[in-house]
RNA sequence: GUCCCCAUGGUCUAGUGGUUAGGACACCACUCUUUCAAGGUGGUAGCACGGGUUCAACUCCCGUUGGGGACGCCA
């Protein structure tokens, strides 16, 4: 049975390129009926942190990645690692450095500046020093374990094929720190050995380490795991995504108003594909697609406009009363929202939602549904003015007041026949004194049918905002009547 | 700089020796409409280059170029 599993480290948010590792580390646990667990990698102590955690475990969640194990944590284990170190300590395969950082810093610095190039290689004073000099260090510093390098490594990647990497690149790395818990490659290397890890699927940026594992691997005799390095998540400029190109926490997208099923839909796509058209698929559409065979090499470019696109499909093809659950976060605290309850906003949702491409645009495009415009865009509509789409003649718009105050009923038709009414009476055109309605409405020069607003809105509530716009706002537009 | 990885339109990709190189996003135009979206229709745009292999290369091999990654007692 496969087994495999996402180890973020918890310093820092869940990126979008882990969030995309864990998604396929996922996808191929649930179609081959295997396990996938979680690792905390938190070695380093002094970066790491419970809220941090607690970030992750909330971002995978969301993405509705469950785990079948842990999470575990590697700060729990250091016993282990102090353990097995200890034995390749006996076997001579590491040894003891006692360097510090500073000299090591400096010693790199001199050596790249005479070979004015970079590309230091730890230069193993420590393993050529004196009986004395050992003892005297032994008294007074801590020591680093480090791996001694003496073969080339070698490893078939799933997607890449051979990768091998000589001796001479690879350098005498630590294994266990100064301060006695185990470096990243170290612990890894156990626990994907120990937990009984069949498939590692991480990031490209794993592979100079995967060779560093596979000399560990060796070293303690085991049979090593499978490989798999997926192609990296760019950024539009095509360089590893990163906070400089904009958002790329996994919560970030949530709060932005994306929807779990798009982003993971989305993400999935992003290096996989099912072969043929398919794009739009549900998580378990995509489970018993996936296959690691046609996971592709090449990086890619993290598309922001494409996931909104996607998203609003998403939104579009969601239920109403589905879209309200998930609208509650971003409209709870909004004025005019508990007022009117739900029978009333799955009215609004009804016509905002094929409008939507964010959750978080719900308010932004229909707040006037609750309460009066705050704003109106009276640029927007002094372009329409000009283009002589628009009618802006008080007395034309009082006609249209008067004639909604003697309407007994008011539904979207009766709004239409009403409206049209007037115009046809006046001889104009219906569309010249709909767009100033709308815009007394809703202070917005677009939106859904205005009939329908009316309807939602109601009779009295339309003639409030009209008698408001002809007072107030009117006088404002300065154009000639 | 060294080592490693990669290469189909601007972006995500299908393609697996013989295709008018297909789809999606984005963009443009038209259409629909009271507006904005959505929808519909159409369009611009691609196999990085050079050698091989082969009757035949986007597809296989080599090189060049270009891009990316790693070079921590971070993970």
């Amino acid at each position: 049975m496969v087994k495999v599993r996402i180890a973020p480290s918890p310093t820092g948010f869940l990126h979008v390129g882990t969030a995309r590792t864990a998604l396929y580390n996922f996808l191929f646990a649930r179609n081959g009926g295997g396990k996938f667990i979680l690792r905390i990698e938190d070695t380093d102590i002094e970066r790491s942190s419970d809220e941090m955690v607690n970030v992750i475990i909330e971002s995978l969640k969301w993405m509705g990645l469950h785990w079948d194990e842990g999470p575990y944590f590697q700060s729990e284990r250091r016993d282990i690692y102090v353990e097995y170190a200890d034995k390749l300590l006996q076997a001579g395969l590491v040894y003891p450095c006692y360097c510090t950082k500073e000299e090591i810093e400096e010693r790199k610095r001199v050596t790249e500046k005479k070979k004015k190039k970079k590309g230091w290689k730890y230069d193993r004073r420590c393993l050529h020093l004196t009986r004395e000099e050992k003892k005297q260090f032994e008294r007074e510093r801590a020591s680093a374990l480090r791996f001694r390098v003496e073969r080339a490594s070698s490893f078939e990647d799933f997607l890449h094929g051979k990768i091998e990497r000589s001796k001479e690149d690879i350098e005498d790395f630590v294994i266990i720190k100064s301060d006695g818990m185990a470096t990243y490659n170290f612990a890894c290397v156990l626990d994907d050995h120990l937990m009984g890890i069949t498939h590692v699927i991480r990031g490209e940026d794993h592979i100079p380490n995967t060779h560093k594992q596979i000399l560990l691997y060796e070293a303690f005799g085991w049979m090593p795991p499978e490989f798999v390095h997926l192609p990296l998540i760019l950024g539009p400029d095509r360089s590893k995504l990163s906070k400089r190109h904009g958002a790329v926490s996994v919560l970030e997208y949530r709060d932005r108003g994306f929807l779990p099923e798009a982003f993971v839909n989305f993400l999935a796509l992003l290096g996989w594909s099912p072969g043929g058209d398919r794009e739009i698929m549900s998580l378990d559409e995509i489970i018993g697609l996936f296959s690691l065979e046609r996971v592709g090499k090449r990086g890619a470019v993290f598309d922001t406009k494409k996931l909104e696109w996607m998203n609003g499909e998403y939104i579009k093809k969601m239920s109403d009363g589905e879209l309200l659950r998930r609208l509650s976060p971003f409209i709870e605290n909004k004025p005019g929202i508990e007022e009117k309850g739900d029978e009333y906003i799955l009215r609004v949702i009804a016509l905002l939602k094929e409008r939507m491409t964010l959750l978080s645009q719900f308010w932004e495009l229909g707040s006037y549904f609750f309460i009066p415009p705050e704003q109106y865009d009276i640029e927007s509509f002094t372009k329409y003015v000009k283009k002589g789409r628009a009618e802006t003649r008080k007395e034309r718009i009082e006609k249209v007041i008067n004639a909604f105050k003697e309407l007994k009923k008011f539904d979207r038709d009766m709004a239409e026949n009403c409206v049209r009414g007037v115009a046809e009476g006046m001889g104009i055109k219906a569309a010249l004194i709909i767009h100033p309605i709308r815009f007394a409405l809703t202070g917005k020069t677009g939106g859904p049918g205005l009939f329908e607003i009316m309807e939602i809105l109601g009779r009295d509530e339309c003639i409030k905002r009209l008698e408001y716009f002809v007072e107030n706002i009117l006088p404002q537009l300065n154009i000639k009547n």
